[in-house]
DNA sequence: GAATATTACTTAGTGCCCTAATGGTTAGTG
DNA sequence: CACTAACCATTAGGGCACTAAGTAATATTC
């Protein structure tokens, strides 16, 4: 009997698997970037490079600093992270002129062109994952509200 | 004008960061996750080898192959995993009599022992991230439907 | 204007997670 | 009985994410 999928009750036991905030979290969040897989394989973009993709496509050129700002990500994760994007010819990268500690990373129209592509993406996931406009928003929402409480603990702790 | 945070009609713009089933749950995670380490550290366990322990506080003695069912990950990510925690003597591996291909995990001593100081961890999360009972059943009942989706999509692709 | 602090990025090291390939072990079949 | 198929665990390799430490450029302070 090493079923835990039946159960209903998930917090009779603390410390079982399902009564973890943090197990089921995971899952899911492993489960979705799994499902974006097959579908950023055929433009070479893992899920990471791809939330990269998206904030040029809304931004055009932007710094290191704010991409990594913008997805929530250290600067030493982003920085190997372009610099696939742009052996890819994705991205280029150049030192601002103003401010020579500055790294822009900017589209190339390789980059530019993939965009077209990406516009059928969120609604194949959606498809694929069985959701309409309302669940995303409801799924954000809750999200949301996690992404508050971590950052208010973080703030706390210091 | 580098902000997102203020967007309030996150499907405007499908390719929009914020609109994207996958984002805010990969951030959520990584930041519940990072919300542990602190409370891990003493205790010298990363979250996934957590995991592990949960899964053996429950069960006391788990193949390799039942390890990696219930925290849904491949036999090639605990493998090296259940190693570490191995070193640090919270468990010990051996192969099993009946079938040699197996590779039974049991909790030493130590590793026992540990789980007094663990009963503390899922209240203090809670309290941590301002979560009650009801929050956390909530949460679970929203990743337990992504899940289901991801498995269908799963299935689905074959 | 020189010493100091801050900022932006990179490198190194550890661990996680996946896919693919390998080596044993067991079970099933002619 | 030998052969094949299935199964379990591990290794190898690529990419992601973090911390800590390092380099270079800009700001600040005296």
């Amino acid at each position: 009997m090493l079923e835990s999928e039946g159960s209903t009750e998930p917090l009779d036991n603390p410390l079982a698997l399902e009564s973890q905030i943090c197990f089921a979290l995971a899952v899911a969040s492993r489960g979705v970037i799994g499902a974006y897989r097959s579908v950023l394989e055929p433009i070479s973009l893992t899920h990471p490079q791809y939330l990269v993709m998206l904030a040029l496509w809304q931004h055009e050129k932007l710094p290191m600093r704010e991409i990594a700002r913008l997805l929530r990500l250290e600067p030493a994760t982003v920085s190997p992270l372009v610099k696939r994007l742009e052996a890819l010819d994705y991205v280029t990268r150049t030192r601002s002129d103003s401010d020579e500690r500055i790294v822009e990373v900017t589209l190339t129209d390789t980059g530019r062109e993939l965009r077209k592509t990406a516009e059928a993406i969120p609604g194949t996931m959606m498809a694929k994952l069985g959701m309409d406009v309302d669940g995303v928003r409801e799924l954000h929402a809750v999200m949301q509200k996690i992404i508050a409480s971590v950052d208010a603990a973080a703030e706390a702790e210091g």
